[in-house]
RNA sequence: UGAGAUGGCCAGACAAUCGCGCUGUUGCAAUAAGUAGCAGUGAGGAAAGUCCGGGCUCCAACGGGCAAGGUGCCAGAUAACUUCUGGGAGGCGCGAGCCUACGGCUAGUGCAACAGAAAGGAUACCGCCGGAUCUAAUUCGGUAAGGGUGAAAGGGUGCGGUAAGAGCGCACCGCGCUUUUGGUAACAAAAGUGGCAUGGUAAACCCCACCUGGAGCAAGACCAAAUAGAAGAGCAGUGUGCUUGCACACAGAUACGGCCCGUAUCGUUCUUGGGUAGGUUGCUUGAGGCAGAUGGCGACAUCUGUCCCAGAUGAAUGAUUGUUCUCGACAGAACCCGGCUUAUCGGCCAUCUCACCAC
């Protein structure tokens, strides 16, 4: 089922410096999608969303959580990855609709780069 | 009907599907954690800026003073306030109403470009008046009503007065002082008196009165791996000695090395305290909401009844689809309250004012 728990989380500062630097990069529509294999059995998505591209709290908000719902819906075509979304300086010129496409694209080039085994 | 004033309220709605946090409960599991189902619940009027005030926590602290900062008409409300309510004074508006940093420059010091004679216990450019002189304009004296300069010219208007004038005198206004009356007070009114002294500026220094200990939930409290180090206790391989827990000797492990010799290093287990990562707590029942009664012009207070209404922590409210309307702004809790300020699509309600029309 398409759940998103806790453990489907990144809450670990060494986790996120692992990703940085060692990650497969690839950017579209104003988002950049780090990968790397992990051990844990199942992928995790981690966010990093600078408030310096987005200013209102709000809007941050509402991006992560359309990023999330992405990702719980998309998972099972995904393998064992940890995967940060990093936002980029022209992100806030994008709407929803914009975002969500653009999500869609980084799941499919995301599962092509990491076969499911 | 139109134009306004004040106060209050709302912040798209409904449904379906897939998801998230918390609480309760029932299974699985049962040490904890977890997992599945069901039920309940889940951002704001500003949650924002962090500008004030308080609660709470820790630290400091006998009391007083200075410094520094803040506040500044009066009375009240409040836990407290730079907030609020009522009143006074001044200003704006036809009005309903609105605005005010509103103590003191007759304590002191300072400041005011340019213009102007003169910018504050003054002064005379053009004037006005009188005198003197060879009658020419000059000079001496008086004056500040008129002109001129300036944001501002040493009370204002009028009459008398005078050579011309002048608070020089008088009346009214303004100002200061005294008294009386009303008011808790700020203040107002009246009477008397003074006789122009006292221009502006205190978000200029300053004076006066009152207030203020510091840091903040990353406060504070608790649990507590691993590694290093500290203290204590037990057990310390074999043999010998005896004072029975010590001494001596020989072994042991690891590294170097093909091996021996050799060289270097090393007891082990448990407990205790401190404490890092990490976790738990603080964490939401509160100066609480709603309704009613009573007191008060009001802010508000008291009483009764009733309700439980977010508690995340790499941080929970979203996405998709459909229907509908007025087509949805500003914007996301982070210990909690009371305010202030700023942002904001639109809509609704109540009371009041003005104008026009009708009666």
């Amino acid at each position: 089922m398409a759940k998103f728990s806790r453990a489907m989380r990144m809450n670990n500062p060494r986790d996120y410096s692992r990703v940085f630097r060692q990650a497969k990069r690839s950017s579209r529509g104003g988002l950049t999608v780090l990968t790397i294999e992990n051990s844990v059995g199942h992928p995790r998505l981690g966010l990093a969303i600078a408030k310096k591209h987005i200013k209102l709290a709000s809007r941050r908000n509402r991006l992560k959580r359309v990023i999330r719902t992405s990702f719980r819906q998309h998972q099972s075509v995904l393998a064992n990855i940890d995967i940060v979304v990093l936002s980029r300086a022209d992100v806030s010129q994008r709407d929803i609709k914009q975002i969500w496409a653009t999500l869609e694209q980084h799941w499919q080039t995301v599962a092509t780069q990491w076969q499911k085994s």
